[in-house]
DNA sequence: GGTAGTATCTATCGGACGTTCGATAGTCGT
DNA sequence: ACGACTATCGAACGTCCGATAGATACTACC
């Protein structure tokens, strides 16, 4: 494969772009706010979740974003290092996110879990080659990196646990296994993944609902479950995505 | 690394066995009933589940069966060949067990349904290696290939979306997105092989009931309901597991 | 205008990986 | 006993991959 800096789809790129007066922060830094990192970042997620990691080359990416490889490694440390940060920079905001939602002890627990499905979902979908990456590789980071890693997933499922048991004092929640209904959720959520395409049939907050609606009523009490309804909207507000990140 | 016919763990191997008066079978067959072409297979399902294929080289392969390169190339036609078997062989008879179960059109649903969460689980957990493979790298798969693997899983979820059709038809069932209710049946079972391991607090059969129950309270009409029991066993009869293949 | 710093290029290295080839034992049927 | 077949070994081949080193062009600042 040559090393020309043409992008891979064939479209003329700017080129060599040399010392364009980049922004001071230093490159492979934790926070990659400099913009080619980041376009090499999210080139990076793509090629990951269309081909899988050990199936990208460094060569791949730098012919996706117009750099030849040894300007590629001016950016980023190794190739795992890109793992890493995709991992971390989607797992990270999005366990924040749900320490958010999650700590509102003044909604109802479930309300609660209506807003936590539909954030999972939406975040899951509109990041979604990075998501594909975060389930699909994130075993292979190992070494300080995986405890990192593994926490925010962890973390995570506590999170669902703890709303659960509120539920459960709330009275709203029959007492049952949390931990298995915190895995369901997960799970369920997590697999939309695997089939959901944009511009589906469903949207995914659509989707988020009635999921969430079949596991509510499998734990809910008996006169929550009459309100719960299957196929329609849970919840009448619509706009609950605040804005983070650029978007794709 | 050495190739010497030592496993991986260690332990001393039969060395090498010329021309043991093998079964007639010719070698590289649809139908691995040779026992060392099995044996490679199952080895490989191993490492690929633990390491990933890309990570798993055919000298690691060699090294824990105990095989030199050019030994393992006279069973197996290639590395990827050795993925198909593994998907195929795992996909195929879990799909025709699922025909069957599905086709009891005597059985009342709901308790087909607990007989194919049962099914499903106890075969996503007694070849855990398998559908681990299968699950993380089917998509591997290309050409022709593809459309089998492919089909495989379109039909499990077109038997899943027909039981719960008949189950409208039987009025036990609400009617409902079929098609929905069965995507987030595949992702629950299929979800566990992430977190269950063997031994844990709760066996396969125990996280089956759970699930479906949790599905089942969603979708089923106001008087099956209340017959539902969460976080008990949901069938008396516990021994549905008719054997096939050789135990792991 | 010179110097420091930034971003890129070209060229290359060492290693690993999938696969192939030819040779060599051992076994069975005749 | 002898040929056909089965199963193994050892060695190699060509390719590709991640990473590095050194040179070079451009910008900003003083």
């Amino acid at each position: 494969m040559s090393q020309q800096p043409v992008s891979a789809d064939g479209a003329p790129r700017p080129g060599r772009r040399p010392g364009a007066t980049a922004p001071r922060s230093a490159p492979q830094q934790r926070k990659p706010t400099d913009v080619r990192t980041r376009e090499i970042l999210d080139v990076a997620a793509r090629l990951f979740a269309e081909r899988g990691y050990a199936e990208t080359t460094m060569r791949n990416i730098c012919s996706a974003v117009g750099l030849t490889l040894g300007s590629l490694y001016y950016h980023v440390e190794s190739k795992e290092a890109v793992l890493v940060h995709i991992v971390t920079d989607t797992g990270g905001p999005f366990v924040e996110d749900m320490r958010r939602l999650c700590r509102q002890e003044d909604v109802p627990v479930v309300e609660c879990a209506y807003l936590v499905a539909r954030r999972w979902m939406y975040e899951v979908h509109h990041f979604r080659d990075q998501w594909r990456v975060l389930m699909r590789e994130q075993w292979r980071i190992r070494g300080p990196r995986y405890r990192e890693v593994f926490d925010l997933r962890r973390e995570t499922e506590v999170l669902i646990e703890r709303l659960l048991e509120r539920g459960v004092r709330e009275g709203t929640v029959r007492p049952h296994d949390v931990r298995l209904t915190s895995m369901a959720i997960a799970g369920l959520m997590n697999s939309t993944l695997q089939w959901y395409k944009p511009g589906a049939r469903l949207d995914p907050d659509a989707i988020a609902d009635h999921y969430m609606t079949l596991v509510l009523r499998g734990i809910v009490t008996q006169e929550v479950h009459a309100r719960l309804p299957l196929g329609t909207r849970a919840l009448s507000a619509g706009g609950q995505h605040a804005e983070r990140r650029q978007d794709g």
